[in-house]
DNA sequence: GACTTATAGTGGTCTATACCTTTATGTCGT
DNA sequence: ACGACATAAAGGTATAGACCACTATAAGTC
């Protein structure tokens, strides 16, 4: 169950152990796990040593801790993870829609002032743009231009654009996604806006911009989307 | 300056004092601080006391560690620890604009459908209602509507609502705050709304609704607000 | 029966120590 | 001058034990 010898720390491996215990339903929601002293008596490990694994799983969390009382598991987990950063598509499910695009144009142009200001490269550098008409259900929900630097996205196709940039990127590339920071604002549709999105005059919009960075603080993603606001509504959770 | 016979843990104060310390500017952005062993050795405490402190700075963003070089002091939290629930005074401090308020009304209201439905109580239950015309810089910037239910709170005054409404439920009550749901629209101006924020027909504006509970899950609050597009952007940061 | 008091169990804090890996630097030999 | 190796210092992991504060329960008292 779990080796001292590995080279893996054993707070680690505990970890795996409890959220395996969680997901194969071992442990219940709300269920009071086994006490720090008994788990550190399972496995030979010192009480300090559980803790740490209990204290990451609490802040990530999996369980909660009642002092006096015990520690508990939290419940479902499962779709928490998308709390935060979400694809359209990923959205549009969770919203019950069938997520789908239209390809407006896709290839290298030079940085305008706004796109290297947000990418944190010099302007006139050349980056991958992806402009997208956004669908749900078949209707157009929103109009997206996405731009990632040249370097940081050796090739880059058609299929993968219509595939997770996400999964893409973490997977094959490597990468690991830290961070986004996203701008929302409202306003009036434009006149170039207005026909793609089957938009009249006047109709408001939601206007998000999005700047996603990687562990290492590099600017990965910069996506700026146009949403009809008579479709679209934002949704964000947050604790205190 | 670190007092080992406080009720309050070590740990803490430690974090105390190095946050005061980065604040204070005595540690500046991107410095080394002192090596663990130093600082266990300073404030004559165990080095494992020291790592409970910085590790909670860490996870805070604070500090940051590499391993075999030290730990560092992070960039500009100054505004981040606000990232979640902030109320419009501490957003309006943090743009930089005095933030102010009008008072519209004040009183005990029955629910509407829709706010007995955030507010998970029966339609028609008692509800305190403030309405107030939100100023930045002495200019109108939002029209807001709170609502809470009256057990929660049981006297109420126009001075506290003046003052942080947070802070009042926290340290007054006794409550604590624990996770807000909000959502965020685009629309039009209605005509009602038109002449109290000084806009014209047509302009567009930020709806945002705000459901604030309790740590045991009690709604506390719901507040509908109207932003003025042209003044007000909304940001939101994320992690993965 | 109702209240108070002990008691055991829980997580929370803290110590002192040990050894690990990673990083940077200096020293020696060539 | 260059490379290989040793060394020091930093954070990372882990131990065994101690005591505290809080919670629930059982035992005792009135």
């Amino acid at each position: 169950m779990i080796d001292k010898q590995s080279p893996i720390p054993i707070y680690y491996q505990l970890e795996e152990w409890v959220k395996h215990n969680i997901e194969r339903g071992e442990w219940e929601e709300g269920m009071m796990i086994p006490s720090e002293r008994e788990l550190a008596e399972k496995h030979e490990v010192s009480r300090m040593t559980i803790r740490q694994a209990i204290n990451n799983l609490v802040n990530a969390g999996y369980l909660s801790r009642e002092k006096g009382k015990g520690t508990f598991v939290e419940p479902n987990k499962i779709e928490q993870p998308l709390q935060g950063l979400t694809s359209f598509t990923e959205d549009m499910e969770a919203r019950g829609m069938k997520p789908g695009a239209r390809l407006l144009s896709i290839g290298i142009v030079s940085a305008t002032e706004m796109v290297a200001n947000r990418l944190d490269i010099s302007e006139g550098s050349q980056v991958f743009e992806l402009r997208r008409v956004r669908l749900a259900d078949d209707q157009p929900m929103a109009l997206e231009a996405t731009y990632l630097p040249v370097e940081l996205v050796p090739e880059f196709s058609e299929t993968i654009a219509n595939h997770s940039l996400y999964d893409y990127i973490e997977n094959e590339l490597g990468f690991e996604v830290e961070k986004a920071t996203q701008s929302i604002e409202a306003s009036i549709v434009s006149d170039e806006e207005r026909d793609v999105l089957g938009l009249e005059s006047g109709d408001p919009v939601l206007l998000i911009e999005r700047c996603t960075s990687l562990k290492d603080g590099r600017p990965l993603e910069f996506v700026k989307s146009v949403y009809r606001a008579d479709r679209y509504k934002f949704y964000i959770d947050m604790n205190r």
